[in-house]
DNA sequence: CGTTGATCCTGGGCGC
DNA sequence: TGCGCCCAGGATCAAC
């Protein structure tokens, strides 16, 4: 489940290997990733230098002299530089204690979608085993790119444009629970289920609260939350719970910073009390009931 | 219009 | 041991 902090640490990862080269071949898995316009994805994409590389929200943009090619992981989407002179790891290795995955290089497999060798010699790798990650190809035009996007995603939580006001304008008309709203990549982009959980946590708001009940307080410490945790998650190279890795294969540490996801009848970091585990909008939500109460009031203390 | 629910997809975990 | 079942969930679309 790749969300901002993991796409992040991939672009700046990927940024300085790949930066001015030269795409020299293409090879394709499964056209469901593609929307079914494999075929002239390759031919355009064959020849294309790669000119930049951004993000935006969960999506990685990379921009080609006369394209933009635009990836979103999915659930499980891989992106990793594999180079043939190098040894490939046989398979996902599975660390014995934390259970966590070490990929390092691997092999191309049925799960590799995309492939582009590079004029560096290397690889641009696609691995999504559950094939929920989209690639397309825009035209070269940013107007391209602005229609792609602009329905799409609310406000760069790391940009210039992130403010309370913007935020409190993108808030403004919603009644469904905080926790729903935060998931809607029109409010604000890149944020998903697990940074929602935490960012929540840290702004002391239940997730079932409605977000016009919520006071003009929360929704600031919220505002301010939300960049926290997402910096505090690239600081740390992203979370790895099954299949994140960055653009080396390494997995991330933010799975060990997790203050309540995953957590479920674990003690809060804070108050010590059990994290419970509810399902809200069909996602898996946990909170702190102390820390985060239902009411909007902390309990009082004897 | 806002919100909810179903859908896609596979590997892993678990119970029997 | 092996089988079947269920779960994880981002984005999109249909329906309330």
């Amino acid at each position: 489940m790749p969300e901002l902090p993991e796409v992040e640490t991939i672009r700046r990862g990927l940024l300085p290997q790949i930066l001015g080269c030269r795409i020299v071949g293409v090879v394709t898995g499964d056209p469901k990733i593609f929307g079914g316009e494999t075929e002239s994805l390759v031919r355009r994409l064959s020849g294309e230098e790669i000119l930049a590389l951004d993000r935006r929200g969960k999506y990685l943009v990379f921009r080609l002299r006369n394209s933009f090619l635009v990836i979103h992981l999915g659930m499980t989407g891989q992106v990793t530089l594999r180079d043939p002179e190098l040894p490939d790891s046989p398979g996902f290795l599975r660390h014995p204690a934390t259970l966590l995955q070490r990929a390092r290089q691997h092999a191309p497999d049925r799960h590799t979608h995309l492939q582009l060798e590079l004029d560096s010699g290397r690889t641009l790798c696609l691995r999504d085993p559950r094939k929920f990650g989209k690639v397309l190809l825009l035209d070269g035009a940013t107007s391209a790119l602005d229609e792609f996007f602009t329905p799409r995603l609310g406000l760069e939580p790391l940009g210039p444009g992130y403010t309370l006001p913007g935020f409190l304008k993108r808030l403004a008309g919603r009644k469904a629970p905080v926790k729903a709203v935060l998931l809607d990549q029109r409010v604000v982009a890149g944020v998903g289920n697990i940074y929602a959980d935490e960012a929540l946590f840290a702004a002391g708001i239940h997730p079932c609260r409605r977000v016009h009940r919520l006071r003009p307080k929360e929704k600031e410490r919220l505002f301010s939350a939300i960049v926290q945790v997402l910096e505090l998650g690239i600081h740390f190279g992203g979370t790895t719970l099954r299949d994140y890795v960055d653009s080396d294969g390494e997995r991330g540490g933010f799975q060990d910073e997790l203050q309540v996801y995953g957590r479920t009848d674990e003690p809060c970091r804070c108050c010590g009390t059990g994290i419970r585990k509810i399902y809200l909008s069909q996602r898996g939500t946990h909170f702190c009931p102390r820390c985060q109460p239902r009411s909007g009031y902390p309990a009082k203390t004897p």
